[in-house]
DNA sequence: AATGAATGAGAATTCATTCAT
DNA sequence: AATGAATGAATTCTCATTCAT
């Protein structure tokens, strides 16, 4: 996916790296110019504020997971698989996108703009699945959204220790184990 | 739960409203001293540092969730009621002490020194049901720090989508729900 | 010399040492409790503020550095032998009590009030060991003010370097030679 | 002696004059931001910090007087004329660079950070002097480091009783009776 | 007299944002 | 568009002094 180096990529680059590894408020506008290899000021002629920014770098990331996750699902018809492959797709991205995967998930979402932060897109795909598989009967009959939210929590919180070091599990074990886990939740 | 109304007390429960809220960055002294009506200088004759405030209303927070799960779970023995019992008191904790839940589970722990994150202790809990259900054959084995965090992630993530409003669920029917959830996950 | 162990003189002495270490401003009242084992408050039953304490400090030493002069000087009746004396005495001052010799000569005079600064009374002996000796004919005509402040400086600036390090000279070889050289400014 | 108009110079030099006046630690920032008729935070656009601003302030003072003795010295081949030139110059010096000579002689360099402190370059031109002198058979044998002090001793301690008001004599007839006085030293 | 917690007026420093070039 | 020096409000932290006990 390659993109014109524009100084504006660069700087959104260069936020995405830093506010993932320090936090939003903990990464200075200087550290971005830096980071950036542009002074301090460009980045007002590209962006109105440093929130600005922030919110532009979830919005962008948050659209790259989307499209990222969408294009995988659209490979399956069957809810198991199309479940199956929104598990495995969101490990690989973890680990393909490790910046991006960290930036939207990890803890720097309180820091953004509340009016931003709803607009996590990549749920939507989850209900969706979770509406077909309830509708051709092999999911069960459940809030969609409380479906969602469960198994989306499975997924992250493993993730999220996994990368803390925490869980001791061969890596190619824990996919399977994390999918299965998902299907029992809907059946 | 009264407690001696004490100047160190009060900061700690300013700081843990605050913290909850905007997070421990966005919060300043000044903030903390005012809302425990108290001057900024009288922190410093407390806490080191206002990191180090950060790190012990963590700490106390995460003591008092041990505990009242500790608590809960001496009551019963078998495997699945503690599991049961487990989800529910989490979410009676999330409803009961509002605060002290969000600033646990929220995203604030990115922002407390390194060495204090790893101690939340109530996840040990978990793995300790896990384990005796393992032993007594009601559990299917698989890595018990694994399985606690899928538990776990399926109770948090529920819980955070449910103060957002985002679930349209009766509250009532939700624990239910989420125990069988984390059930199927380990049998 | 040894004097009632009061918490007034606690506190003076305590002060001195820290004084004299890190300087007047530097030195903080917590400090100075600190290390006369006594607490913050008792310091404002026996000084007005940390200034009083300070020039109090200043003038005690003052002090005790114009009796030692004085006695030791009363021992001869010669301006030559006065001289010689005067020189051996400060530099045993300096060695025998480190302390206050530092504080009374190094760089704290300028921390103090400024009305403090002129009771430096130990010069005003130079000065008359010098009016006798012009007297007897045996210095030259010269302002007595003026030959004390050289002669002074002579003293203290070797004094001051000898503590640094910065001169080579066997200590016992160091006094004949400035005396040598005090006496020659006069003659 | 004119300098380029840089914010850099204009705290430079209003740092030195607060430094003088009322020593170091005694200066706050925000004094300095005000003579120089800059903002506070503009100091640490050029400095990293207040130490690092007093140290600079000291090697810059420093190297002025160097060079200015340095020059002076030039003019003159012979060690007794040198000497001469050399308590001439600092008197000089004294009474047209005020600020600089107090800030450099006064008691504030014990409030510097001990490196920087050692660096006071003018007395190794006095070290030269005395040691072509000896070379030359008309100053007696003694340690050069012990005599330089001594001499410069005699020098600022006069300078300093001058500029208090102690001593009641003509200026123009002071220089001669030190210049008197330190060649009788060395010899 | 003694304590030591509390105060609050500042201190040094940081940093998002502006603006002249 | 780009720069980067300058700003100044805000932040964390310090410390002489006070005061209830």
């Amino acid at each position: 996916m390659p993109r014109i180096a524009t100084k504006k990529n660069d700087i959104l680059h260069a936020a995405l790296a830093l506010f993932m590894k320090k936090g939003i408020r903990a990464t200075t506008t200087k550290d971005i110019a830096m980071r950036a290899d542009i002074s301090e000021g460009t980045i007002y002629r590209h962006f109105e504020s440093k929130d600005e920014l922030a919110n532009q770098v979830f919005e962008k990331t948050s659209r790259v997971l989307y499209n990222f996750l969408k294009e995988k699902l659209a490979l399956f018809t069957k809810p198991e698989e199309q479940l199956n492959c929104y598990v495995r797709s969101l490990f690989d991205f973890a680990r393909k996108d490790h910046k991006k995967y960290s930036f939207l998930f990890a803890a720097h979402q309180t820091e953004l703009r509340r009016q931003t932060r709803k607009k996590t897109k990549h749920i939507d795909l989850l209900v969706e699945i979770i509406i077909l598989g309830q509708e051709q009967g092999v999911f069960r009959a459940v809030d969609q959204h409380l479906a969602a939210t469960m198994v989306l929590g499975t997924i992250t919180q493993t993730i999220f220790y996994l990368k803390n070091g925490d869980i001791k599990v061969n890596f190619a074990d824990i996919v399977p184990e994390v999918q299965a886990s998902c299907l029992k939740i809907l059946n």
